[in-house]
DNA sequence: TGAATAGTGTCTGTGAGACAATATTAT
DNA sequence: ATAATATTGTCTCACAGACACTATTCA
C-alpha cells in the first residue's frame, strides 16, 4: 500500500470507484389533519389524519402508490432532499420535517441497490387544501390503525380506493428494545412504505405528548375543542376535558376572540405559545 | 420516453448509473459501563460510561481519532452492517444495536460523497474487558457533559489524551422540535463524530426512562446499588434511593444470592424481569 | 466500634383520572 | 326550551421528592 505525506496527495489519487455504490432516495410520510363536517349543525367538526400517497406511473411498483420522494442530488444535503422534493411534487413549502428511519434492505428496490431514508412532515391540510395537487397525488384518510400484541392493522382510504396493510409486531431477541416491525399483508403499497407509515404513526404519538410537534398541524388560532380533538385521533383515544386543558395549559395563550356560530356556546380562541419553557 | 409493458422489460433496460452514486457507511457508537476501583476498601466502586474510539491510521483525518465504522457491503443489509463491522474491528458479538440518525452532509467526507447512518451499541465493558482490543483501538472515559441553554461541551478521556468538542444547540427556525445540533469545537475527532455522540447520550437518556435499555449495560447479577449508580451516570445526576427503588421494582427480579466482603452491610444480587410487560 | 451501604417507612405536594356543575349559544 | 359544547371546580388516588430510621457487615 502505498504511503501518502499530506492529505491533499492522497485524495488526488483515491477513486470512489473502489468503494460499492448506492443510489439514496428519500421517502416522505405527510401527516395532514382536516375537519370533517358534521350534518348536524349542532355538533362540532370532527378531525381526520390523512397521508399523501402518489400513484407510480412507472416501474417498479408500476400502478401502486407510494409515498411521495425521489433521489438525493448529487450535492444535496440528505436532509434538503425531502424539502426539494416535497415543492416539486406537491406545491408544498415551509413544512415540518424530521427524519425517521433509514431502509437498506437490498432487496426493496427491484432496479438497483437503494438506501432510502424516511422524513416525516406535518400540516394543517385545511391551511393547504386549495394549492392544487399533481392528479396523481392523492391523499387517502387513515380510517383505522387497529393494535393488538402481534400485530398493526392499518386502513387508509379515499373517494374510490381502500388500502390495507398488515404489520407484524416482533420483540428483538437479543435486545429489550421496543417491537421491529415486518410487513405481513400488503397489497397496495409500493417498496416498504407500510413500515415507513407505521413507524410515523409511533413517532407521532410518542412526541405528542413531550413535545409541541402538534402545533404545526394547527391553524394560527384555534379553540381548545379542536386542539383535544386531534390529540384524540392520532392518539386513538377520547381524553378528558379538564385533564387535557390541564396538559395544554401552558402550551397556549389565550386571544380575545371567539369562535361563534357553532349552535352552542361559543369557545375562545387560542395561539401556540411558543415562548413556552 | 419509452413505454414498457412488464417490469422485466423495464429492468432489462434499466441503467443504474441514470442516479447519482453514494458511499454508503455506518458510525458505530459504542458505549460501554465499568467499575471504578476507589481506594477507600468501604466505598463502593463507582461506575463510568466509556466510549470506543480508533484512531485512524490513513487520510482523510489521518491520526485523528473516530467511531467504528466502514462502508456498507454490496449486498449487505444495512442494519447488519454495524454487526459485522464490530465484529471485526473490536470482536464484539451479540450486542445490543440500535439505529441513531442518517447524517448525509455533502462536504463530510473530503474523498467522496458519503451518507452515514450511524448507530448506538450498548455493553457491559467489565463483561469484555479479558477481549484484546486492536491496538489502533481505545476506550474513552466519558468524564464531563456540560449542558447549558446554548451548548453541549464533552470530555472524554483514555490513560494519555484528552478529546474535547462543543456542539451549539439552536432552536430550528420553522419546527417546534427539540435542539438542532452543530459542531462547534473540534479538534480531535474525525468527520462529524461529536455529532453523533451527543446524539447517542441524548437518546440513552431518553430512552432510560421508558425502556429497559439499560439492562443491556449491566451483567446478568448486580445489585440495586450498582444499577442506580449506572443511571445516575447516565443521567448525570443524584438519584434517592426510594425513588430509584419504585421505578425500578418491576423491572428486576431478586435473587438469593448476596454480594459481600465490601467491607459494609452486603446487599441483595437482583436480575433483570425480561417478562415485564 | 464506626464507617459505609442496604433497605424500609412515611409525610407531603403534584398531577392525572373521574365526575359534577355551571355557562352560553343557535335554532 | 333544548341540544350541544365550553369551561371550571373538586375529590380521590397514584406516585415522586424528601427525609428519617433501622439493619448489617467488615476492618
Amino acid at each position: 500500500m502505498k504511503e501518502y505525506k499530506t492529505e491533499e496527495e492522497f485524495l488526488k489519487d483515491y477513486n470512489p470507484k473502489d468503494y460499492p455504490s448506492f443510489a439514496v432516495s428519500v421517502d416522505i410520510l405527510v401527516f395532514g389533519i382536516s375537519s370533517v363536517d358534521d350534518s348536524n349543525y349542532k355538533k362540532l367538526d370532527t378531525k381526520k389524519m390523512s397521508v399523501l400517497l402518489v400513484k407510480r406511473d412507472s416501474f417498479p411498483f408500476k400502478d401502486k402508490w407510494c409515498l411521495p420522494g425521489g433521489f438525493v442530488l448529487e450535492n444535496e444535503n440528505l436532509d434538503e432532499s425531502p424539502v426539494r422534493i416535497l415543492k416539486n411534487e406537491t406545491g408544498l413549502d415551509n413544512i415540518y420535517l424530521e427524519q425517521l428511519y433509514t431502509f437498506g434492505n437490498p432487496k426493496r428496490d427491484p432496479r438497483m441497490r437503494v438506501i432510502s431514508t424516511s422524513y416525516m412532515a406535518l400540516i394543517d391540510k385545511d391551511r393547504i387544501i386549495e394549492k392544487k395537487l399533481n392528479n396523481n397525488t392523492c391523499w387517502f384518510d387513515i380510517v383505522e390503525v387497529k393494535e393488538n400484541d402481534k400485530n398493526i392493522e392499518v386502513t387508509l382510504v379515499n373517494n374510490e380506493e381502500k388500502i390495507e396493510f398488515t404489520i407484524k409486531k416482533a420483540l428483538k431477541e437479543l435486545t429489550t428494545d421496543r417491537y421491529s416491525f415486518s410487513i405481513k399483508e400488503n397489497n397496495s403499497l409500493a417498496f416498504d412504505n407500510p413500515l415507513v407509515i407505521v413507524s410515523g404513526l409511533e413517532r407521532l404519538k410518542n412526541k405528542i405528548e413531550y413535545t409541541d410537534i402538534v402545533f404545526n398541524m394547527m391553524p394560527e388560532k384555534f379553540t381548545l375543542g379542536e386542539l383535544q380533538k386531534v390529540y384524540e385521533v392520532i392518539l386513538g383515544k377520547k381524553l378528558l376535558d379538564p385533564a387535557f386543558r390541564r396538559i395544554i395549559a401552558n402550551k397556549v395563550i389565550a386571544t380575545d376572540e371567539y369562535k361563534t356560530g357553532e349552535g352552542h356556546r361559543p369557545s375562545r380562541l387560542f395561539k401556540y405559545n411558543e415562548r413556552n419553557k
